[in-house]
DNA sequence: TGGTAGCTGATACGGAGTATCATTTTGACT
DNA sequence: AGTCAAAATGATACTCCGTATCAGCTACCA
């Protein structure tokens, strides 16, 4: 946590006690939330707080967004690299996978067409280890 | 246009002046549009008809969702089946890409973690042929 | 211990998409 | 052609998610 106030403060960004709530809220969710689950765990913090903060988070990366198969937005902690998330569509659980071999590949089959990749968002769906077995 | 017209009605779609309207101005766009783009573009249909015939063209597959860097979603006239989007980040072109090798390594990937993958999805950004040179 | 830049939170606002519902249209069935 | 139920239309109201505003408050540096 304090680590986490201490990286915000590097970007200029002051420690107050809303800010620590709402960083703390975030880290206690297991799976991805939305911002108004926040929100609601969160009655005592405005809500142009709470969104403040988790984009200030978004934006240090050390939220980020995570896209559902319905294409609904949800947020979750995780690395500040590039990576990618396992969704599992039964329980919401989702695993971050950081090692991407797909980035060259990709790349490849984009220039073979002409085109110079830049960056890529990937999602991955399916049963996580739990659910599998079900 | 005729084709797509009688495939909704295998769905049981009716074949209407404003919903054909939508789906010329949907096919006339050069690259992904909002549905308010295609709402100002049809001064004539209601938004209302507009937003129904855009969803029944997605759940027909005929037009999926796109996804920008930026998280905005816009929408294109595509193939029915499993693809990708090179999207230009310059331009906004945006190119099918329909083969798909990146879901077997995934899934082998996933498999490695107990993750049984049943989808993905997968957006590439960056500078198409014509902006790659500028 | 100022002073100021940043933060807070109530509220109003904005965009995107959906629900409602009275009216109209389509297409199947006489 | 005529009938009729089901579907579609379009004006409008609404929800949802997120952002802008702004007066008052607070953290942090000199």
């Amino acid at each position: 946590m304090d680590d986490i106030v201490a990286q915000l403060a590097g970007r200029g960004h002051r420690d107050t006690e809303p800010r620590r709530l709402v960083i703390a809220a975030a880290a206690a969710q297991g799976r991805p939330f939305t911002a108004e689950e926040l929100c609601a765990a969160l009655p005592c913090v405005g809500r142009a707080t709470v969104y403040r903060g988790l984009r200030m988070l978004v934006d240090s990366e050390l939220v980020c967004r995570v896209l559902l198969e319905d294409g609904e937005v949800r947020y979750q902690m995780s690395y500040a690299g590039h990576h990618h998330h396992l969704l599992c569509v039964v329980c919401g659980l989702s695993t971050d996978v950081v090692d991407c071999d797909v980035e060259g590949r990709l790349k490849e089959a984009a220039a073979a067409v002409g085109f110079l990749m830049s960056g890529h968002r990937l999602e991955v769906y399916g049963r996580c280890v739990g659910c599998a077995r079900g």
